[in-house]
DNA sequence: TTCCAGGTCGTTT
DNA sequence: AAACGACATGGA
């Protein structure tokens, strides 16, 4: 069991804010599947243990390069992302491997969360190697998988064509040198693949490639953002955006995830996960 | 039973 | 350019 002293820094929040899927809470620990990995961590004050990974993986996954404080006071200049950020500190956004980022995405649209954990952990049960750390058994996230028809139920429905796709046509290397572009060209291309449109493509920049002014606009961020800076109208998706990037500048991208979590949490009290 | 979920696509105005 | 219905599935 490995130790890194922190600051500003809540696992709960960070877990549990709907950037990754393949997380399960079992007593204090969180067993969080990542590729072949599985990273068993918990918090204690100011102190995460953590065991299945080295330091370095641990550092890069968790962004503890971030520098926190000035993303915060800078956002936080907006009273109203500044109450969430007060509800909600130490909440950080992660960085996730892009291709298993994409397909999770891919696999997101319309769907409730425990739903979407479901389909990811049935495409690594069925694609993936067995994987284990101090007797927690997954499945590690596919490098390839067998052409997805109908009689393997995994739970994917329309969205089957295209994972298929992304795992047959993606090549790996093109999508982690999206990093040496620009925000919007970068978003562009990533468009162009099946099943990914803005959204999606936003959740890519901002959870996997390090574009922090990326702001995806779901269900619950299109809610908040017309209660709070619409005066409750309806608002098209990109006009949300392009005004988002315009207000909280280059680290709109973190005042979504706040914004996303308050909100949700708004209507879901208590039960969580 | 109906509604909703970290949307996108093809078609029609 | 914007609006609209279709698309699968599971949980409340």
């Amino acid at each position: 069991m490995d130790s890194l002293r922190v600051e500003d820094f809540n696992l709960k929040h960070t877990i549990e804010s709907g950037q990754i899927f393949r997380y399960e809470k079992i007593g204090d620990f969180y067993y969080v599947v990542a590729g072949d990995k599985i990273i068993k961590v918990k918090q204690e004050g100011n102190e995460l243990l953590f065991d299945g990974v080295s330091e370095e993986f641990f550092e890069n996954y968790f962004r503890l390069d971030d520098d926190y404080k000035k993303i915060i006071n800078s956002i936080g200049e907006d009273e109203r992302v500044r109450g969430t950020v007060e509800e909600y500190k130490g909440l950080r956004l992660m960085r996730q491997e892009p291709f298993e980022c994409l397909v999770s995405f891919i696999c997101s649209s319309v769907s409730a969360i425990p739903t979407i954990k479901q389909r990811l952990n049935n495409l690594a049960k069925a694609f993936g190697r067995p994987i284990e750390l101090n007797g927690y058994d997954s499945h590690s996230f596919p490098e390839q998988i067998d052409h997805v028809d109908e009689t393997k139920n995994l739970g994917l429905g329309f969205r089957a064509k295209y994972v298929d796709n992304a795992f047959k046509n993606i090549d790996r290397d093109w999508l982690v040198s999206l990093k040496n572009t620009s925000y919007g060209e970068a978003k562009q291309e990533l468009m162009k693949l099946p099943g990914v449109g803005p959204k999606i493509s936003d959740c890519v920049l901002l959870f996997s490639l390090d574009f922090s002014q990326a702001f995806p606009v779901d269900v619950w961020v299109k809610r908040v953002m017309e209660e709070l800076y619409f005066e409750k109208q309806q608002t098209p998706d990109n006009k949300i955006v392009e005004f988002a990037q315009e207000h909280f500048g280059k680290n709109a991208g973190y005042a979504q995830q706040f914004l996303y979590h308050y909100r949700r949490l708004l209507n879901q009290p208590a039960t969580s996960h």
